[in-house]
Order: C-alpha cells, then structure tokens, then sequence
DNA sequence: TCGCACGATGTAAACGATTACATCGCATGC
DNA sequence: GCATGCGATGTAATCGTTTACATCGTGCGA
C-alpha cells in the first residue's frame, strides 16, 4: 500500500542499499544519483516506515510518558516540562494515560515496549512491586511522584514536606502563635507529607500548643466548609494553612462572607500556586510548586540514564514559598514600597 | 539485551510460533503447554516488542496527534476529547508537538510515520500544500482548525465566524447599539474569522453605524491597554465585544480602574469561556468553545476513516453563547429568580 | 599489460515478531 | 495393516529497514 524503499529503489534503477545510504546522508554515494534518489524519494513521497527503523537500529528516538491522565493544568504543565528536555535532545515524546487502574498501567506498559527508549512513570495507584513485574528490565525508567518502596528506581518527587515546613515557617515568622491546617484526603501521598510537615514545625516550635486539623479533600467546596467551620469557632487560630490552593481559595470565600478580614483578622496560606491563585483578593499566599520543572527534571534524569546506564536514584524538587496578600508580614521585612 | 520471543522459546523447548502462538490465545495450542510458557514468559519478564510486531501485523494501534503546543488548557482539553475517543477504541495516543515552524512540522510527520494508523493534526502555519507534500498518502488524516485551502483532507474546525456572530446579535438583543471589538491578532485564522462574525452581523444590522475596532494579541496585557483606551473615549460604546477571554479580563480589570461599572457602564462579552471566566466578578458573559469535543469528533472521524475509507470531508463545531453578568439582560428576558 | 587499491554499488543477513505451510504422531475406519 | 484425517508443533517466509561484506569497474603504478 504505502512506498518503501523498495518502490524507490526501483524507479531509480538501483539497490535499496544505495537508496538507504544516499538518503542518510552517507559519503559513498556518486552526487548525481543521491540527487536523483531524492527527487524520487519527493515525488513518490517516499517516508521511512518508523517501525521498521528502529526495529533495525535499535533506537526509537521517543521516550513515553505514562501518566494517570492527559489533562488538566498539572499534567499539562508536566508534559510542557518533559517536552523541554526531549526536544533539546531530539527526541519525541509519546504520552499515554493509564487513567484509574493499577491493570491499565501494566496495559500502558506493555504497549509501549519496543515503541520507547525510555519510560517516564507518574501512577499514583501503582505500587513498587506492581512496576517490578510489569516494567521491561531493559529500559530506563524514571518514576515522578511514585511510590516505590523498597526498589531501587530512578524517582524524582515534590518535596511536599519541606514546603510545608517553609510555610509554616513563615507562618510563625509573621507573628501568628494559633496556626489551624485544612488537611487534605487521608492516605494521599501529597496530603500526607504536607500533614506531617505542618505538624513537624509546630511540635517543635510550640511543644505546648495543640495542633488544629480540619479535614478536606483538596476540593474547593471543603475548604469552604472548613472556613464556615473556623469562622465560628470560640477561639479562632491567626492562622489557616490549607494542604491546597483550592481549598484555601474556598476558606477565603467562607471567612469574607463570615465578615472576616483576611489577612486583618485572619491570615491565610495555600499550596501549588494554581493561576487563580494571584487573581483573588487579597491574593493568596501560597507554596509554588513548579511541575514543570519536576517534568524537565524527571525527563533529564531519563535522558542521562539512556546514555550512560544507571543514575543516582532519587532526588526531589522543592516548591517555593510566593508571599502574596493573604498573611501579615511583620512591619520589619515589609518591602518598602509597592503598589496595589 | 532485553528479553525476546526466542528466549522464552528456548528455555521452553518449544518452537517461537509455538510461543507467538500460546501468548495470544489461539486455541491449537496444549493447554499444559501454554500454562508452562505463560509462566516462563510471567518469569522471565517477556514484552513482545512492540515495532517488531507492528511491523509485520501492519498496525500499530495507535493514532498519533501534531499539535503546536503540548501545554496550555486549550491543548489539554483537545487531548482529553481525542483521548477519550482513542480510548474507547482501544487505540493508543502519540502526541507530538510541531512548536514554531512549518519545517518542525514536517519532521513531525516524518517520525510518525510508520508509528501510527491515522493523523490528527492542528497546525496553524502549515497551509495545505505544505501537508500535501509531507503527508503520507496511505495514512488517514483529519485536520484541526487548519488552514487547507483547496485540499480535501478531512477537517474539522471550531466555528468561529458563526461564535461572534451569536455574540454580537446577544450584544444587540440586549440593546446596545455601539457595539466596539477588541480583535486578536492579525493573519491569526481564529482572529480574523471572529472579526469578520462581527462586522458581518454589524454591517447588516447597523449599516451606518462605523465598527470600532481595537486590536489586541490575545494577551490579558494587550486586554487592558484596550480597555483604557476605550474609558478614555469621548463617546464611549456601550458594550466591547473581546476576541478571547484574557483580553476580555484585561479590558474588564481597566474599566474597573477607570471607575466605569460593568455591566451598569458599559457592557463587556469574551470568547473560548476559560474557566477564569467564570471567577472574576462580575462573572464574564463569553462563548463556550468546547475543545474536548472538538478533539473528539477529530478523532472519532479519524477511527471511522482507518475502519471504513474516506468519510465525509469537512464539519464545524459551534460554540455555545454562555450569559454570565458582564452584558445587561432586557428584564423581559431575566431569570425569574437567580442566586449569587 | 598486469595487478592492486579504492570507490561505488549490489547482495544478503540481520532486527523480533506473526503465520502459511510442512511435518509428525496418533487415533480411527476399512 | 494401511490409508486418512486431524491436532500439535516446527520451519521458514515475511514485514521495511540498515549495514557488513562481496563484487565490479576504473585508474594508477610498475
């Protein structure tokens, strides 16, 4: 049906031998007939069959993404991320999505072996004995934001607990003594380490004081709740950390209808620095979470293991504290001028 | 290096078709013997590889996308439509991203090809002979919101003419009668078929009035200078019909600033219904572009075309008028009763 | 004039799978 | 006891490339 050499080869009168090296450039070809190879190669439309190639060579010049979804901001930014590095490599990026499921992760996998040179992994369900079994020992693989207990893969994720120190941190540093935190869903990896770093810098900071916990579920709507929640409470905290910018972005809704000012009554704090993040008023004071980077990063650390075998293991990325309008800053660290 | 059919056939003393054989389930196989193989398949951690295979089944089951961009909400919902799509077909997805130049472009087709069983591509700098000397003629294609003047690919484009058209007949319904535009850039294909959507319907209804219009780039920025510059008019119009929704938020953010109230001032309408849209305050009136369907359809177009032949060449997709509080609504027309 | 080196080209073996066809062994029917 | 048929398995061709090796012709030095 479609061209190959061998269509060329043949309208030219020679040998797919010479088609093949005239039109990859090597040096042995009389100039006359590589010219008249590729204005042959042009005119039938003659294109490379992909497969074929890289069933010979040994090289698929693609590295996969396997990632839980293809869509919304964070993947979005991920892959732009990836992209980067892929493209200063020339290479191509082949996305695939192993959405809810642990068995269509293995499914995903699977279709990409022999397609790939290297594997991104980011599967929140997948376990590290599941990837043990299911992951060709032969490719390079880098996992983001996994777990992978106990193996020994390439992993790089965000550093949920440091940055959640940081704010809280920060937090302390503006002044605020009652600092409550709404939490995100038991047993998620993020809202985990955000947990713990929260309750790290206070346990050692304020011995004394007892932590706050309300519990959400990353949704816009139960930081609403949490915020109805704080508002009424008889001793109110100084201070809201929100596991996530959504949640905080509902608390802020919940604390202005309650007639709170924020940050004059109450300060406020997210996580991931989401684009609405800086339209709200105040805007929110929030930990930047650059995906992106993570994205490039994971996808260096690939590249690197494809060239020259094994890598160092494990690193992390850490987010960035963005202090916006939603907590006090002491009157001593105020920038001296700024507007709006 | 990585694990082949021989090797499972070798430790299986048994024959590689034997092998091809039990792992993909035909029945003339022993069933002792395909348990035993299964096993040291399972064992030895084989995955057939996936060029080989598809170098010799002529499929790859797998569709592949060219898009400008891989990142950005407007490519992320057209992956999650073609997604779903691919999905339920289980087919696989290849995206590949063209960036800047038509050159890119080509390269993209060229590491595809032989990768995928149909194309899905969105290029706005590729114009149809530029596709019509690199597409391979044996594989099926549907473009995306791309130029391809005289050509008959299978296309499929957002109906942007029609859009503004909706927009502004909205804008007159509502009683304005200076009607100004914020265009987006030009020779930009969605820019200047929602320009000519207003002037159309400007030009019928009003025939004396003169359009104003503005140009933007599509940027929040260029939104803004728009927008004081329209404040600053001696005779201001009554409502700004905006190109996209950024510009849209920049010029409302300007107006606000210039004391002006919307929509009590002057009324203001957007395009492509980000989800920003509908945070701001007052939420802005905007037309609803579904993305994800638009990729959808492409893709739901491209299967049926790899399955049956060519299909039929050409179709839109509307966008849907989504009335939010920017723009007065004649009382006759208001809502009985709306909260918040 | 012959032999040799070298550059251009052709021949054929890979790559890793699938599958048409050949083969083998065994049960069945006469 | 032998031909027949059938089910399980092996052999080898095939897909479209690249590339090591063989071949061929030509120019040059002796």
């Amino acid at each position: 049906m479609s061209v190959t050499i061998k269509d060329v080869a043949r309208e030219a009168n020679v040998s797919v031998a010479t088609v093949s090296r005239a039109l990859n450039g090597h040096t042995n070809v009389t100039e006359g007939v590589r010219e008249r190879i590729q204005q042959i190669a042009a005119r039938l439309r003659y294109m490379p069959h992909g497969a074929a190639r890289s069933l010979i060579m040994r090289r698929t010049d693609t590295i996969g993404a396997i990632l839980p979804d293809l869509y919304g901001e964070f993947f979005s930014e991920l892959m732009r991320g990836m992209d980067v590095a892929a493209r200063e490599h020339n290479l191509h990026l082949l996305v695939s999505s192993s959405h809810g499921s642990a068995g269509e992760t293995a499914a995903a996998l699977r279709a990409l072996s022999g397609r790939v040179d290297g594997l991104l992994i980011m599967s929140p369900h997948a376990d590290g004995d599941l990837l043990a079994s299911n992951l060709p020992t032969s490719t390079p693989t880098v996992l983001m934001n996994t777990r992978c207990d106990g193996h020994d893969y390439n992993a790089l994720a965000i550093d949920n607990h440091g940055g959640a120190r940081t704010m809280v941190e920060h937090l302390l540093g503006c002044g605020h003594q009652r600092i409550a935190m709404i939490a995100g869903p038991e047993h998620n990896f993020d809202a985990d380490e955000r947990l713990r770093g929260y309750h790290d810098v206070l346990s050692a900071a304020r011995p004394a004081m007892k932590s706050q916990i309300l519990r959400g579920d990353f949704s816009e709507k139960s930081g609403y709740q949490a915020g109805v929640a704080i508002a009424a409470m008889k001793q109110r905290p100084q201070a809201v950390f929100a596991a996530n910018d959504m949640m905080a972005l509902g608390c802020l809704f919940a604390l202005n209808e309650a007639g709170l000012d924020v940050p004059g009554d109450i300060a406020l704090a997210g996580f991931d620095d989401i684009p609405m993040a800086r339209f709200v008023s105040p805007p929110l004071t929030t930990m930047r979470v650059n995906i992106a980077e993570l994205g490039e990063r994971a996808a260096r650390t690939l590249i690197a293991a494809m060239a020259d075998g094994p890598r160092p293991p494990i690193g992390t990325t850490a987010p960035e504290l963005i202090v916006r309008g939603t907590c006090h800053v002491p009157v001593s660290r105020r920038p001296q001028k700024k507007s709006a």
